[in-house]
Formats: C-alpha cells, structure tokens, sequence
DNA sequence: GAGATAGCATACCGATCGGTATCTTCAAGC
DNA sequence: GCTTGAAGATACCGATCGGTATGCTATCTC
C-alpha cells in the first residue's frame, strides 16, 4: 500500500550491501533498517527474522546475476566469446559492487557467509548452496560449449573441470579482498582459468587486465 | 604464576577452534572464556582486545602450520613426493581440525575471516595478509622445486603459479565447507593442482582419494 | 616476614543484539 | 461512509556484546 514492495526491495538491496562489506553476522537488523530508512516494524512485517531476510536476499542477488549470466553465455556468442565475456564480468561486477564502498574486490558475500556459517545455521548454508547450484549449471554448459568447439586438450570432465573455474574464482576473489586489489585478480584470473580449462595454446589470448594503477598496489 | 603460559595457550586454542567452527565476528570473548575454562579477568589480563587474541591465535596456529610445511618440504623429498605431501596435508589438515566438531571440512578460518573483515577491522586482515605471505614462500617453494626438475610445461611464471594453487585450494576449501564433504574436496584437489601447475602427464598419479564413504555424500 | 607484582576472579558498564507487542495510518472493497 | 487488513511506526524485551574497575591471592624478591 505505502508501496510494500518498494520496501521489501530496499531492504533486500540494502542488506545485500552491507553483507558485501562485511559478513552476515556482523551485520545487524538495526543497521540495515537504518541505512535503509525503514523502521524495524517494517522490517519484521516483510521478513520473520534475520536469516529469512538474509536467503530472500540472496535469491534476489541470484535474479540479478541469472541476467548477467544469461546475457554472457547467450548462444549468440562463441564458446570462446562466451569465456571472454565470464572474465569481464567478473572484473565488472567487482567494480560495480564496490563502487562508493572504498574497497577494490568484494568477492561473492552469500558464499563466503555462507562458507563461514556455523554449524547452526543451516539456513545460511543452504542459500549458499542453492545458488552454488545454479551457478554450476552456467559454468558446466560454458565447459561443455568449448570442449564441444575443441578448445579443450584431452577428454576433461566437464562437471569437475567446472567446479574448478567455480573453486579458483572464488579463492581469487577472497584472496583479492585480503589484497584490496582489483589488480591482483586480473593479474591471476584469466591465465588461471585457462590452465584449469586447459585450453589449447590457440584459442588463449593476453588479455589487457593488467596495468591499471590503484593506491593498493603500491604496497 | 597460576601457570600464565598455560593460560594463555589454552586461550589461544579454544579461540582458534571456535573460529574454525563459525567465524570471527559470530565467536563472543564470553564462550571462548568458559569454554576455555578461563575467567574475563584472565583473558583481558592476557590480551588487550578481542582483535589483539585473534591476532596471537593466527600467529599462534601459523607456528603449527610452519613445522607441518617444514616436514612436507624437507629437503629429503624430491618435489614430486612434496606435492604429494602437500595433496596428504591439506585433507589430513581438514580431518584433524574437524575431528569433534561434527564437520567434515573447515577451511583456513584465519583466511576467510581475514577475507570477510569489514573494512575497519584492517587488524583482522593483516594478520590474514600476514599469514598468507608466509605460506605463498613455501607455495613458491614447491614450484620452483617443481619446475627445476623440468616437471612443470613450458616455462611458468613460478610466483603466480603458486598463487594459483592457494586461490584453488581456498576457494576448494570453502566448497568443501559449504558441502561439508571432505570426500567434495578429495574429488577436486589432485586433478586441480595438476592443471594449474601444468604439471607433465608423465609425474601425474591417480590418487586413491576418491572413496570413503561418508553420511554427506547421499546428496 | 614484609612488600610488590603477576595472575586471576567477580561484578558491573553502556551499547547493541535479534525479536515482539502494541499502536497508528492508509488504501482497497463493498 | 464504513469496515477490514496490510503497511508501518514506537517502544520495549531479555540476552549478549566487548570491555573495565576493583579486589583477592599466590608467588617472587629482598
């Protein structure tokens, strides 16, 4: 009526912020209704606790992703495009989170929180897993698309050759937090998954991710 | 007096071992205390802040972590047999650590905390930072060993190779948590570091990492 | 044996935690 | 116009947070 999903958007959006620049339980209730100007009886009309809110905003990060990821791996593209276009948007979503959040990489908080989960919260880890999911399903038809184009070397297995893109990521990205360098992730990103992929000498360009001078790097 | 080292030891343990089950901001000076069996007067007459422990704990644990990597790469092996020793150590690492605790993977708790501390814990993430540049030595170590040998393609870049093999086996780490399935984590590790070492089929082995049944494992 | 001090215990601090109960307000349905 | 219920606001809950102030006590020094 006061435009509740008006509301429940900001809410998500905003929490879905807060986790990225820090973690799930170090981020409160009060903060995330403050920065979101809404009062905490709004709050605990649209979600019944923390961790509700938490999986909500989770599958509504996962929507926004989805259409990302459906526009990179469009069969419009090649195999190879398509593995060109993972590379940028990996780079561009680091960017365009941590925009106006002075910090360089982020990485992908619902895995990480949900990775850091105690055993208790089973909640946690399952939105994490769920999105790890579909994830995966991306990440296979990629690997499938290019040993299908014969880029690949040998007879991989595509599900575990996809998982390990999906394994390397995410350490790069944790690691490229720690470093609060953008660069050290373009510096490792593509040359790494190209020996993951073991993709054929042919098909691997150099790409140009590395200059691109940061106060980070001058440690 | 009353024993302080003891004390203080025991602090430093149960802190770690708590940070291993959740996280860093999720675990309350109060439960490592009377899990410690250890009073708030002993803590803080111990350590100035609940940041100031968990950087004790890190160097703490580092200490055990160096003598383990100082076996693996003992000069006695040749650096085919310290691969392999690393492979051993990082799933025998998971058992030890997770041994009680009800979980079959853990991760490296100091490296994910550090890579989800908000921006004004800079403490927590240097002590990641600490930790990670010690352990990339050995990780350079091991490939330059490798490559010496002339069991390495082509001619690698021996510092970003050894990144390589810490972004996989973190991000591995946290899939593994995240599944809680150590035998997850078995199905990935060898087969991923030869990739991103380019190892020479000639030195790859197959393992014998791939059964052992487990409760996880029925999904 | 008389300080002196490290080691530790107890009690408490204000702030914040996630969550709830109760109230008002506004818009839609009839 | 009246009713009804969703949307939201306010105030409060007990528990816990990290941290501190103060005091006791065992051991060491002289």
């Amino acid at each position: 009526m006061r435009n509740a999903a008006e509301t429940r958007d900001k809410l998500l959006e905003t929490a879905t912020g807060l986790i990225w620049q820090s973690n799930y339980s170090s981020v409160g209730v009060n903060e995330i209704c403050k920065q979101a100007g809404v009062t905490k009886g709004a709050f605990y009309h649209h979600f019944e606790s923390k961790a509700d809110l938490y999986i909500a905003a989770s599958r509504h990060y996962w929507e926004s992703m989805k259409r990302d990821l459906d526009a990179i791996y469009s069969p419009s593209f090649t195999p190879l495009e398509q593995l060109e276009n993972l590379i940028q948007l990996i780079i561009h979503k680091q960017i365009n989170e941590c925009s106006s959040k002075d910090m360089e990489v982020a990485g992908c908080p619902f895995f990480t929180s949900g990775g850091q989960a105690g055993i208790d919260e089973e909640k946690i880890r399952l939105a994490a897993r769920e999105m790890e999911d579909h994830m995966q399903r991306y990440s296979v038809a990629l690997v499938r698309n290019l040993k299908a184009e014969g880029a690949l070397k040998g007879n991989p297995d595509i599900d575990q050759v996809a998982r390990f893109l999906h394994h390397f990521v995410q350490g790069l990205l944790v690691y490229g937090r720690l470093m609060n360098s953008l660069n050290a992730v373009r510096a490792d990103l593509r040359e790494g998954l190209y020996r993951l992929l073991d993709l054929k000498e042919a098909y691997r360009t150099e790409g140009s991710e590395v200059p691109v001078s940061s106060p980070a790097d001058a440690a």
